[in-house]
DNA sequence: GGAATCATGTAAGTAGTTACATGATTGA
DNA sequence: TCAATCATGTAACTACTTACATGATTCC
């Protein structure tokens, strides 16, 4: 089975927005996709080269005083083709998901009950600190984009992730109450 | 900053659980912690060799009539102190996601509505079929280990899949709602 | 007869991360 | 003066996946 790049479809993808450089295609990815996808430098400019070798993209470099050369990447009409293909295309798994956490707890009689304890509690405390990010940008978008096709399909992507971190919140309150029954039963 | 295998750790913490082989260990890994964790033959071989390398497992080759030889696995004690070494220390970072499906929404102005609705649907129906499993392992957990200390852990990471399961079945209504609206709203 | 299970492993390729290199400008 | 931002990229390394190789036994 040869395995498709998806890399190469995220940057297919912000290029689809609109022509930018890879180092506004970064920033875009940190700023809107972070909560599901992430890239490097040591993938998206490489990738960006390939793109523009096999036809997808085009380059063109534009001097700036004071500043360095900015390349800007564009579209074509054969990566919008591509594009299209793989978005239609039917995502053939679930995602494999890797948590450490999950993997110390699954683990978690070879330590003390407080060591886990903490994990659960440092868990919280940043996916509370995500949450409200989520929810400032579901604000944002509901706010400034209830007419703009794309702003309502970036809303369903932010709704999953206040859903989901929702979720994870509520399982840090039920395991912390978990681990404090076990605690209470050792000491009797 | 020194990247550590967590590959290793995971075989460490199988190890815990008692002597095995490299064959056993792929599949207690399937079993178990398939949710949120997978390694393959690829990563699991190489690694054993290291651990015994390292000192931190030792080897014993059992002959089989019939059947191709074992290699079993056994944790050392320094083997047993770099494992809680590694269970105490705090997580640095939430684990980075990559999920297609949110990928390709993301990106989904450039197709029709339809497809996208395609693929909430077949998240949905494949998330399904796992809660169904999810929830068949904790029944089976609370049933069987009520009074086993590795039980109850492992309980906290099947509730873990469950409660954020759920809540991905909900935004896939959610999200299934949404795109209706915007259907009938096009329509019009 | 054919598929699945038991059991070990390697090789080759792809993906991803981190550190390094450069250097001007802007703002606190 | 120090950190951050703008801007591009490579090299080295680590992680991960897939396919290949072997071969007996057991179950349908």
């Amino acid at each position: 089975m040869v395995r498709e790049n998806k890399s190469l479809f995220a940057l297919l993808g912000v290029l689809s927005l609109g022509p930018q450089s890879g180092y506004e295609i970064k920033k875009l990815i940190e700023q809107s996709l972070a909560h599901f996808w992430q890239e490097g430098y040591g993938q998206i400019y490489p990738n960006l080269k390939r793109l523009v070798n096999e036809g997808f993209a085009t380059v063109e470099i534009q001097r700036q005083d004071g500043r360095p050369d900015r390349k800007v990447y564009t579209i074509t009409s054969k990566g919008e083709e591509r594009l299209q293909q793989w978005l239609i295309y039917p995502i053939q798994q679930l995602p494999k998901e890797k948590h450490e956490i999950l993997l110390k707890l699954f683990f978690g009689k070879n330590i003390g009950l407080e060591n886990n304890l903490s994990h659960v509690k440092l868990h919280k405390q940043r996916m509370k600190q995500t949450l409200d990010v989520y929810r400032g940008i579901e604000t944002y978008l509901k706010e400034s984009g209830c007419d703009n096709l794309d702003s309502q399909y970036q809303l369903m992507t932010v709704r999953y992730g206040i859903l989901t971190a929702e979720a994870v919140l509520q399982w840090c309150e039920e395991t912390t109450d978990s681990m404090e029954k076990l605690n209470s039963r050792d000491e009797k």
